[in-house]
DNA sequence: CGAGTGTATTATGCTTCTTAATACACTTAG
DNA sequence: CTAAGTGTATTAAGAAGCATAATACACTCG
């Protein structure tokens, strides 16, 4: 399901947080399907089911899981996170773009690199 | 010259590096200009000296800041950190504009954030 | 010479992360 | 009903990183 990576820093249930929610938003994981227990996750990636259970505890909390006890945890439906992620990956957006004009980067070359990762044809 | 945020929960070195980083490359602190030294900016932070050691000591890896024994740190000519920076600003906005667009952010949305970003005018 | 500088070392306390071992209530397949 | 699998909670322990404190030493400069 994911991979770890043990030249991060960052703690592991955060890798894992990053990781998972990159799969709901991207749609990888479906709304409504089932996530793997915190028990057999653990076995997977060889990591303390807390460990996992503390992960899965964030998602929930930002509204991209809910768990039902004694059934296990599920993808929440879209309309629950997807407005959310947006206003918060565009406030990053808008930092990093803050740093990058006074880094000295010009509103051209970043023009041009925003075409690039949207595919758009080059004039 | 600095001011820490004790909500931020990283630690306080990286915090100096970033906030002393911002200084540098924004053009408030001069090449060759003379920094603090540790312990009087350790005292004005109200922070251990070796704290103050740790964050120039990254500084003079990253290259923008150059020490000279017996007498200080001082912040290094431009020549020395400008590209690299600019590379590493860029290919930070590259990652967190992929993320944008996997959060459903269009290319219309994006380019007209850039234009308010860079005081642009929209049509 | 003395004050101020960078730099290094050692010790200590604190917090966070992670593992481990349980425990309990719930749901579901058999 | 029973057993297995689920979420959830608690407690204990170890490891690592952060920060402070107290020194120490070589250097530069007035």
């Amino acid at each position: 399901m994911i991979v770890l990576d043990y030249r991060d820093k960052r703690p592991i249930y955060e890798q894992v947080v990053e990781k998972l929610e990159r799969l709901i938003v991207s749609g990888a994981l479906e709304p409504d399907s089932k996530m793997p227990s915190v028990r057999s996750l653990g076995m997977e990636l060889s990591v303390n089911p807390n460990t996992i259970q503390r992960a899965y505890t964030q998602l929930e909390q930002e509204g991209y899981l809910y768990a039902v006890s004694g059934r296990g945890n599920f993808v929440a439906p879209e309309s629950e996170w997807r407005e959310g992620k947006k206003r918060k990956v565009l406030t990053e957006w808008e930092e990093v773009t803050k740093n990058a004009k006074e880094a000295g980067l010009s509103y051209e070359e970043l023009a041009d690199a925003l075409k690039e990762a949207f595919g758009k044809e080059q004039s």
